[in-house]
DNA sequence: GTCTATAGGTGGATAGAC
DNA sequence: GTCTATCCACCTATAGAC
């Protein structure tokens, strides 16, 4: 990996826009930051918002990529049999809540539940969904072997909830100690990811015949 | 309601904050659009700051005082039994989404569904947070009674999954139109609920013991 | 490739007339 | 309470020397 300005631009960027959003944070302080001069962005990027997408671009690809690699994995490993639902969360939690403990890793987490819950900002990098394509497209199918007795459309909505809630755990941090004063702490992946597949695993699995329970007491 | 200028520029406030977020909205594009003097601005709420913390704490109070209201029906309606979970559930999420259908309520979705996930819009309008402090305290020892199997730690994490699942359920129309490639409506917020009430509570009620089901097949 | 300097525009906030 | 006019800080982007 190049150490080069493009590279140190890249870093200051990620952890600025995590803190304050894209709008929020100007270029000068992105250069400032990353102790390069104030045209460089404009030379390297072309723009504020190619540094944007740049930024995205550089982690979601390889992550995007290990997610993939892992479902390529389950599904030739154990040929015949369909993989758990477990699994198929894992591979998608996992590579990015490990993410975390990459240098600069946090930073990007941040910025990922902030591309979710900001319509804006996914306006703003539009170009950003398509890096999400095939991973749906791969996965997708695969839900559906593992939950048979969903309906497309319930599934989809669950999935919804699921990504909400992985959102959630990227991005807020803050809330969960504010919610529970303190106690859960959030430096441990894999206790997170184990905690996260136990709960989107239940939520999926749930009886989808009449939803609004009047019984169940 | 006093159909002022004060009004007004709540309203234009809210919806261009949902659009765009807070910096990347001007007061000029506020009072623009509602129709008033960008010195109103100023005059009535003191700064952007004022303004934003108004826009907020309009809707929630309300919000959150109709949540307890529900609470306590259920605690005193069917006296002597515990409320279900599913109740509680519902107290929470049917208020929250029932706005959608008032006049400037799916802006305000939009809204709370940035707060959420921006770790700066909470520090930017930290004394939201107290609007939350009192539907806390009322509610958790709710939910503790009602998983007594749950560690505390847990139940709170939990909780925190099922928030960014409301959260995403209310910002993220547009990522689940991508990804449900339009299957999926959003314009029934009765169905809604029922959805995220049947995923949340057997999302809670997964069992507990060792997270990481090697089983399960 | 990297820098300085600056153009050209927009932001929040305010002073002071009415 | 509402308006106009304006201050001044800051922004992105670019031109052009090195």
């Amino acid at each position: 990996m190049e150490p080069s300005t493009k590279h140190q631009i890249l870093d200051a960027a990620e952890e600025l826009f995590a803190a304050a959003g894209f709008a929020a944070t100007s270029l000068r302080a992105v250069t400032s930051a990353a102790g390069v001069n104030l045209a460089a962005v404009n030379y390297h990027f072309g723009s504020k918002e190619g540094l944007i997408q740049a930024v995205f671009a550089r982690r979601l690809e390889p992550l995007n990529h290990e997610r993939l690699q892992r479902l390529d994995h389950l599904l030739t490993d154990r040929a015949g049999s369909t993989p758990a639902l477990e699994d198929l969360l894992r591979a998608l939690f996992e590579p990015a809540l490990r993410m975390a403990l990459e240098p600069g890793g946090a930073h990007f987490l941040r910025l990922m539940g902030r591309m979710h819950a900001d319509p804006d900002a996914l306006a703003t990098t539009g170009a950003v969904l398509e890096l999400f394509t095939e991973l749906r497209d791969r996965f997708l199918p695969e839900f559906e072997k593992v939950l048979p007795g969903l309906r497309r459309e319930e599934l989809l909505w669950r999935l919804h909830f699921v990504f909400g809630a992985m959102a959630n755990t990227m991005t807020g941090r803050s809330t969960l100690e504010w919610l529970s004063r303190g106690l859960c702490r959030t430096d441990d992946p894999d206790a997170v990811v184990a905690r996260l597949i136990a709960f989107a695993a239940a939520g999926l699995r749930a009886p989808s015949g009449s939803p609004t329970a009047e019984d169940r007491r």
